[in-house]
RNA sequence: GUGGUUGUAGCUCAAUCGGUUAGAGCGCCGGACUGUGGCUCCGGAGGUUGCGGGUUCGAUCCCCGUCAGCCACCCCA
């Protein structure tokens, strides 16, 4: 019978001892702040009822929930997807916790997509909220609060970007945007600091473009550029992604209409891509293939105006100081209240911003930045910490409506998630943690001589840790040279060794193991020594 | 959910064009060393080459599938 290889699901990893110091570390700190700016603890299970969690994310989220079952189906439930979701629930289902409702909670949530660096299946997060008042306090409290938190964990290199929902709705209807297409819009914007300009440009050209049909353009161009085909199948390779022939993509029609193009564009490019830019070149390649698809649906389905991109792409440039960007909005968008609105919102929270001693140097509007969730609906914020390469380290915003979907009234609420995964991997990297920090919280070793001192030991390891010292007595009595060597694996800092010499005269030999020097003291000095060693 | 790439000792990596007994460093174990770790020296153990199938006289190497890591797309902490 062979044994079981011993594994963990994908995404899904042990955290040994050496680690979780630092994570300890990292988390103790965060709470540690989210209690100073008096959020209280709050705990809640990691599986929720199917229902709670169902129609909240979106449908590009949903396909990430982990679903359970138990039974024959009878329990539908689900592993919960974050904590914003199970807090809302909470607030709904105990209305008479006094408001506001301001709670922490550092937990585990589950997501089934692919992991990556700084990502994984199964993860931290860092919640603080306030649910119950709309003032802008609680919106800049938060970003004080992520302020903090970075600062103490020794980052100096950040920024908050700071948006508002409403005043992109406000830029939205100023360029003419139709209204199912804002969630295109954000997340087109957000693309930004990454795709350019230009890419936002056709991100929002495709805006209101079935999905299935650029996915199908995209997955014949990336297939031609992995040269899986010849340009004299591409006409047959097109008309397959028709829904006519069985395909997901388009109609046969519109399918006969896009060989033309597809065929000059592909003639004019070179195939030789590499094999890891393939799929994004693709991408890039099968945009430009819009106009024939703008035309096409243009009958059927809201599109963004040709005319009103360039427009809506210089608002999104507007840079300089927070008040200059704010005040400038404002001149060009005095006509749009909800605009308005979400640039009063703004201006009120720097004014506490400054009141709460939080350096503009690391906080600032960032009109393209806006989030994909769709459920905020005022302030936004994310953190990017520069030159880490791990996207961004905390994320949030006001969702006033979400309470609203667990009870007849709504309240609203704002807050953020902090990341401690990506966090952790960057401080790893540039050796941030505090280098007494070690491997181990264990301080002092207890190891003896023989068997006459085990007891003797015994007794000692209890007042060593009476007195607060944190003591790992050793179980047996083997060798010294095992023992000591267990402790230098271990790297614990200090050993203390009894032996029949120390018993009979009721001293103690204390070592400490980083300098090589050991003293014998007597039993009442010995928590002095083994403190000033480990401090 | 998608594309690419890599899986060889506990870890990091070798192994000629597909060829005989798959190697090295570090780590681990034992000894030099029965009241003391790190350093040094000597010795040792450790492998179904991720897993399954195929091609071949012969596969770590080539092909297919699968699982996992990493990179990227989508999305996101």
């Amino acid at each position: 019978m062979s044994k079981l290889k011993p594994r963990v699901p994908a995404g899904m990893r042990d955290i040994l001892p050496a680690q979780m110091v630092k994570r300890q570390y990292v988390i103790d700190t965060i709470a540690a702040t989210f209690e100073e700016f008096g959020f209280e603890p709050l705990q809640t299970p990691a599986i929720e009822l199917d229902e709670t969690l169902r129609g909240k994310y979106g449908p590009e989220a949903e396909r990430l929930v982990y679903r359970a079952t138990y039974g024959a189906g009878e329990e539908q439930l689900a592993l919960r997807y974050d904590l914003s979701v199970p807090l809302c629930r909470v607030v709904a289902q105990y209305p008479d916790l006094p408001k506001p409702f301001k709670r922490y909670q550092i937990a585990p949530v589950w997501r089934a997509d692919r992991p990556q660096r700084g990502r994984f299946r199964e993860f931290y997060q860092c919640d603080c909220d306030s649910v119950g008042s709309s003032s802008m306090i609680c919106d800049a409290e938060t970003v004080a609060v992520i302020y903090h938190i970075l600062a103490r964990l020794g980052f100096a290199s950040f920024t908050i970007q700071i948006n508002n929902r409403k005043l992109l709705n406000g830029i939205g209807r100023f360029a003419g945007v139709p209204g199912p297409l804002l969630k295109e819009l954000y997340q087109a914007i957000d693309k930004l600091p990454k795709i350019g300009v230009d890419g936002v440009r056709q991100e929002l050209l495709a805006a209101g473009i079935p999905d299935p049909a650029i996915e199908a353009l995209r997955r014949v161009v990336r297939l031609y550029l992995q040269k899986k085909f010849e340009l004299g199948d591409l006409e047959s390779r097109l008309l397959a992604e028709s829904t006519e022939q069985g395909g997901s993509g388009f109609g046969l029609d519109l399918a006969r209409q896009l060989i033309g193009p597809a065929r000059a564009l592909l003639e004019s490019q070179s195939r030789e891509v590499a094999a890891d830019r393939v799929q994004e070149h693709a991408g890039k390649l099968a945009l430009s293939l819009l106009p024939p698809l703008r035309q096409y649906f243009r009958a059927s389905r809201d599109l963004i105006p040709e005319s009103v991109v360039d427009g809506l792409l210089g608002l999104l440039a507007i840079a300089g100081d927070n008040r200059a960007v704010l005040a400038a909005l404002r001149a060009k968008l005095g006509d749009y209240p909800e605009a308005l609105e979400g640039i009063g919102e703004l201006e009120a929270m720097f004014g506490f911003l400054d009141d709460l001693g939080v350096p503009s140097t690391h906080c600032r509007v960032d009109v393209s930045m806006a989030r994909g969730l769709e459920y905020y609906t005022g302030p936004i914020f994310e953190t990017v910490v520069h030159e880490a390469g791990v996207g961004s380290v905390t994320g949030g915003g006001r969702f006033d409506d979400l309470v609203g979907m667990f009870m007849d009234r709504s309240l609203p609420a704002t807050g953020t998630t902090i990341g401690i995964e990506r966090l952790i991997v960057v401080m790893e990297e540039r050796n941030m943690f505090p280098p007494g920090l070690g491997n181990t919280p264990v301080q002092v070793l207890v190891a003896y001589r023989g068997e006459s001192e085990r007891r003797p030991a015994t007794r000692l390891a209890g007042e060593l840790r009476r007195a607060g010292v944190r003591t790992l007595l050793y179980p047996d009595p083997d060798p010294l040279r095992e023992q000591i060597g267990f402790a230098n694996r271990k790297a614990i800092p200090v050993a203390v060794v009894l032996g029949p010499g120390e018993v009979a005269a009721g001293t103690a030999t204390v070592r400490d193991l980083r300098a090589g020097q050991q003293h014998t003291v007597t039993s009442g000095d010995l928590v002095a020594t083994v403190r000033r060693i480990v401090e």
